[in-house]
DNA sequence: CCAGTAAGTCAACAACTGTTGACTTCGACG
DNA sequence: CGTCGAAGTCAACAGTTGTTGACTTACTGG
């Protein structure tokens, strides 16, 4: 038992982490105060920047996220979204780091500099896999699908598609997924 | 010939609402500040005040605007996108009044609240006329792809998006949008 | 037991914000 | 010409923000 710190350094740090992820989730980056984020942790706001230094690092380590998408190569067109819709559901809900940077990246260019850089690294390779040409064109039209309804159900809360299950989004939307992927417009 | 002032009110006025616009549009809500649109009128801040006695009133001013949709009733389901793609693309791109409030609903609840009427008041009722049924849910998911469009072509710019011309993006959305529309998910 | 070091607090700073009230300028009109 | 009101300026306020540096607390290893 090397350490037993009542607060161990690492524990506060991740619990300042946290309530930066739910600020920064809820009120953007401009509405969120280091001196709120350290009250919610019942702790000095000099604290918060000792440990992250910036309010800019503090968010930059806040909006890290990894959407983990599997390897689509041997996925048929038509469980794509079957596959795909399930981590994007995942990123939202659970992992705390999509809104933060969804709404900070509306008014805020390096946070919507981040957010490209996601979409470069994550989606758009994964999504190369299948798409049939135009891959970069049909992957951006995919996100542009994605970003829309995750700023429509979470940010505006726009009352029919909040209250939409998974699985009757995913009917909805999976054909339009496959669609920009597989289709040629007419 | 009543009045001839070096500079009228309404002129002034106008004058700071069209800045106010353009510093909305482009830095959002909080990042906006009175003394920045003042300064780009080349007026005082407490001149802003005076004609707007708010910041809260001059963006919600700032951020009204009219999406004039036609009427759908007798517009075949193939021509739906190239009645209403042109009409986003002119909000959008010509009127200045579409991504302040777009930016500011990312943070703000009550720009969010803003949006979600414009949607409620002018784009559902219009799609009304033609959805098949779930008229409500329809019209959401046309919206959240809509909205997509416009958050990642403007906002993030994401360069295929932002690089493709009004017809390019009509062809490959059109399709999603009668989809949405008119054809129920399999 | 005691010293060292990590964890945390405290008070204060400088900058910036929205907003106010009193003042000035100036064109129009009787 | 003189005055009256609109158009605009000025300086300043009160509050908030991120950030800093010096200080205190408390655990742990020797």
């Amino acid at each position: 038992m090397p350490e037993r710190r009542a607060r161990s350094a690492v524990t506060t740090r991740a619990a300042i982490l946290d309530a930066a992820r739910a600020r920064f989730g809820t009120n953007g980056y401009e509405r969120t105060t280091m001196r709120a984020v350290a009250s919610d942790v019942g702790v000095d706001p000099a604290l918060v920047v000792r440990y992250f230094t910036n309010k800019e690092s503090l968010f930059a380590e806040a909006a890290e996220f990894e959407l983990h998408l599997p390897d689509l190569h041997d996925v048929p067109a038509q469980e794509l979204a079957t596959v795909l819709m399930p981590r994007f559901f995942a990123v939202w809900e659970n992992d705390g780091a999509f809104l933060p940077l969804l709404r900070a990246a509306a008014s805020s260019p390096r946070a919507a500099e981040a957010m490209l850089q996601v979409f470069a690294r994550q989606v758009a390779p994964a999504l190369a896999a299948v798409a049939a040409d135009h891959a970069d064109e049909r992957a951006a039209l995919v996100g542009s699908q994605v970003l829309g309804l995750a700023f429509s159900r979470y940010v505006l809360r726009v009352p029919p598609l909040a209250d939409m299950t998974h699985e009757q989004l995913m009917r909805w939307v999976g054909p339009v997924l496959e669609y920009y992927l597989t289709t040629d417009p007419r």
